[in-house]
DNA sequence: GCTAGGTACTTGACACAGCAACTATACCTG
DNA sequence: CAGGTATAGTTGCTGTGTCAAGTACCTAGC
């Protein structure tokens, strides 16, 4: 009945990119890991460090990184815990809380970001000519603007992004 | 110090790799889970599926799925318990045991499928034009084909071998 | 100024995946 | 065929993430 659409073309797009993806993020992964940082602290020191001041919201750094807030909330405290975070009180609006890199996490980024940059271009940026990368990003680019709802997103459903026809 | 770096192209473009996929991840596992299934599941099921005799050894099944073994043995005993698969031991290998779709899974699959297939098509491939989507593929596919060392175990058949570069 | 409702964040309970250790089986070599 | 090694799979422990509920705070309307 639906035997053809196992090996529907989509499927097989949609399995490549799942395949592309989780092979690079485990290179990278392995990477960081040998500085102590997983994938997801990687994320966090390097959004906040280019951040004004350092320092995010917790509900902005979620947002940012595709985590839940409570999610956002235990990956801080533990790198909070291990010295790379702090955390700062907003004096305008008391329920504000800023996640701040320290000077270690700081040191720790600059410690894993050469490796880190040499990884991609040899496993990805790398791998193509420039101008098949350029296709390769364009197309990213033209699915994410899709399928990334808005900016700030709180999961509502009813997304006014542009569906196609 | 490495302040220019936190910009890097590098960092852009792996940082629009990893959105697009997680946006892309949302929305299917949006779909699923109308389905009462996970993303894993989802690619269990399907892996199973196409497999000859609608089975996969679990060493098998954990390879094509990016799952450790002990993550499949989980995920497995959860879709047993639901009734979506079933294990059948090895005559010839009394160590093996193969996981196998049942007809509620295959019930299952057919009845997602279909929607899935559709969210495929509106939120990736419908988003590109033939040619794009052809680019991105095979940038896809020299990418993956780098970073993914043994990929199909057992029997896949579905990728088309890219020109080895 | 007090209440109603919204926002920011945290916490408790739980689901899930990985590693390492373990069991059971197969194979190989003398 | 005994003994050693390799392979297949499961399980205990633990880390990590989510959802829903809870707390604290802000803001608007009366």
């Amino acid at each position: 009945m639906t035997d053809r659409n196992l090996d529907d073309p989509r499927i097989t797009a949609i399995g490549l990119f799942a395949e592309t993806y989780t092979g690079l993020a485990a290179r990278l992964s392995e990477q960081l890991s040998a500085h102590g940082l997983s994938l997801i602290e990687f994320e966090v020191l390097l959004r906040l460090a280019r951040s004004p001041g350092r320092q995010l919201r917790m509900t902005d750094l979620a947002a940012q990184t595709s985590l839940s807030t409570s999610g956002a909330t235990r990956v801080v405290d533990r790198m909070v815990r291990d010295g790379l975070l702090c955390r700062q009180p907003c004096p305008a609006d008391r329920r504000i809380s800023y996640a701040m890199v320290t000077g270690a996490g700081r040191a720790r980024l600059d410690q894993a970001l050469p490796g880190h940059l040499d990884l991609i271009e040899r496993w990805f940026t790398g791998q193509l000519t420039p101008a098949a990368l350029e296709h390769l990003l364009d197309g990213l680019r033209t699915v994410r603007d899709a399928v990334h709802p808005c900016a700030t997103a709180g999961s509502d459903g009813s997304a006014a992004v542009p569906e196609p026809s």
